[in-house]
DNA sequence: ATCTATTGATAAAC
DNA sequence: TGTTTATCAATAGAT
């Protein structure tokens, strides 16, 4: 149909191909859709162009899954199985390599060495002082870095306590002031007592942590 | 198409119906033939008539599971039952617990460590020292064990040397005996000459490797 | 994409 | 079902 015969083999002229592919494609979906119409067909249709680029149709009410369970159901379940050996290939592949690094981590816990041969002793051995200078390289960053933190928060508190001091040292004088009416005077009253409660240091507290 | 145009709707007479399927169909699974011939596309096509039949084609060279495989990746659609999702998720586990070995070991190497937390530092070093601690448990093992094989070959040795000696002193009495008619005596013949050349150790040899 | 001459598909009848 | 045949539909090649 169309201005010539032509024999059923693939169109080598590229173009040619890719257009006539356009207007069957068409032409099938068409025709799939019509038989699903009047015939009251479920019907799916799936085409990969030579480019592997995805078509595809389906009967409207249904879904190409559908269809699909409904095949292995009625088929015989060819397509299922062999997913299936798949599936279970893959899973096979990848517990595989799961033991293999299960026993690489045993080995380097020092587990199983049983069956280790000094060589691969030696090797493992490397690998774990290789590890452990890493780590202790990595240890010694975290602890400047709270050391650098601590000797701020050190600077810091003895700033505070400064201020402290002379806050209290002021106060003090004033109460002095005050407290010759009285003719009394404290002489052993430290200058921590005249700060606000809160801000006094409560050594050894039963409920103060150490810091953490 | 033949001998009266017809609406696309659903054909009530029941024998037509069938008819129409039937002829249709074939007609669908040649088109479906055609366009992967001509355009070097693979088709899967899968119908059910009303009656709950089944039929399918597929391009040759392939299979339907192949298709839905391949149909499955590129659309991102699942098509898959029950139990496959029961094998899919077998996989993502395992390859979750992969990836956690593989996290685990990278650290027992020293790699990606900065996002680690002090805490964790400190439990991966212990790990890292117990493993080497029953390390250099097994190697010391090994050590004895090679000392203590290294003691009995040096005493078999030292038994087989002193039968040698014996057996070249036996001889050496025996070819002076022959060697009286010629007046010759050899008195600085070592013993280990008189050994079959097999027997001989050959020290430094280029050749011999460290025992391994 | 659109056109159209031509082939191909098929509805109805047997 | 399979065959026939008159008709309509699909499409190859050109534009």
């Amino acid at each position: 149909m169309g201005r010539g015969k032509i024999e059923i083999k693939r169109i080598e002229n590229s173009t040619n191909r890719q257009v006539t592919f356009s207007k069957r494609r068409a032409g099938l979906v068409k025709k799939a859709r019509e038989i699903g119409v009047l015939c009251d067909a479920e019907v799916g249709v799936v085409i990969f162009s030579s480019g592997g680029k995805l078509h595809d149709y389906c009967s409207p009410r249904t879904s190409l899954s559908r269809i699909l369970e409904k095949y292995q159901t009625n088929s015989g379940k060819i397509l299922w199985d062999e997913k299936h050996k798949i599936l279970s290939a893959e899973i096979d592949r990848v517990k595989k390599e799961n033991d293999n690094m299960q026993i690489q981590l045993r080995h380097l816990k020092g587990e199983d060495l049983n069956s280790l041969q000094p060589r691969e002793l030696i090797a493992i051995e490397e690998g774990l002082q290789n590890g452990q200078t890493n780590m202790r390289d990595k240890q010694m960053d975290h602890w400047r870095m709270r050391k650098r933190n601590g000797k701020m928060l050190e600077d810091e508190n003895k700033m505070l306590s400064f201020r402290m001091h002379q806050q209290a040292v002021d106060l003090s004088g004033g109460m002095r002031e005050l407290e010759i009416g009285y003719h009394q005077v404290q002489h052993d009253r430290d200058f921590t007592s005249q700060m606000p409660f809160t801000f006094r240091v409560q050594p050894n507290h039963p409920n103060l942590q150490e810091d953490e």
